[in-house]
DNA sequence: CTTGACCTTAGATTAAACTCCAAGGTTTAT
DNA sequence: ATAAACCTTGGAGTTTAATCTAAGGTCAAG
């Protein structure tokens, strides 16, 4: 039986990340001391450890109870739903990630663009780009112009 | 001069967005009407303009309070602090980038291994993967295996 | 027998960007 | 003159995942 803080330093996370776990119905200690310490067994690091598993792939906590619902009682779940919340996540990362990259387009070429010098912001391509309409900010036409 | 809600359609937002706007210091109605109604100039638009395009590049709102106290001052300010600006957040936005292709790949090779049928979950190797050790997480081995 | 490290609870706070609500005043059209 | 559509304010709620605080109880060592 793990105390809380040496169940959280086993697992690199802090005791209070584990009493919200409990609080929000993830992870509870399967026992407590006589006088109210909570006392997790090898099983309950496990579960901690699965936690922990799905949050590396993505899942948030919410997508964790529903992964943890089906594993207390695979029987009566099918592959297909197993999947099936891999998937949606799956597609809501790539979601994400299709907007992070339009990001990074935008603003890799806004930096191109811009001189980058100790010269005054005033004739700043980045600038001048965010001013004009939107079609130009994801092509940005000049360099900054910088009377010599 | 145009009212909140005229404001609003043009630019495709909703009236409570410029007063939250306004109270966070970004778009403040150049004047009021007798009875107090918010009235907002062209300049007024086009600042609006600016922060919608700076939120389509990726910046938060905080961010583009700083851009636009750049923009205002633009001589006091060098393309260096700006280009700054723009490199510290494609920096951040390709932190983050890494982090969802991590996922994506994870999440990928877990919907791989799973047969995705309505057979039981008692053999899903992808709850199988998350069981095991984090390293399994990343390469599973195994298609689920339902005994036939 | 007391110090320090550990544990308990409930509740507040953080960041981000809105969104919604209530209770009321204004404008416009019929 | 009244209904519909619009506006005002302040404040609460949403989501995510903790993190922190206060006020206090417990346990092991010296």
């Amino acid at each position: 039986m793990y105390r809380i803080g040496e169940l959280a330093q086993l697992c690199d996370v802090k005791p209070d990340t584990l009493r919200f776990y409990e609080k929000h119905g993830l992870l509870a200690a399967s026992a407590r001391s006589d006088s109210g310490y909570r006392l997790y067994t090898t099983a309950d690091f496990e579960r901690l450890k699965f936690i922990l598993r799905a949050k590396t792939v993505g899942f948030t906590l919410n997508e964790i109870t529903e992964l943890l619902s089906i594993e207390l009682d695979k029987s009566n779940w099918a592959c297909a739903d197993v999947k099936g919340l891999v998937d949606s996540k799956l597609a809501q990362v790539e979601a994400k990630l299709a907007e992070l990259v339009r990001f990074q387009k935008s603003l890799a070429q806004l930096s191109q663009a811009c001189c980058g010098g100790p010269e005054s912001a005033e004739h700043c391509s980045i600038l001048e780009a965010l001013e004009s309409n939107s079609a130009t900010v994801n092509a940005v036409k000049e360099p900054c112009r910088h009377s010599k």
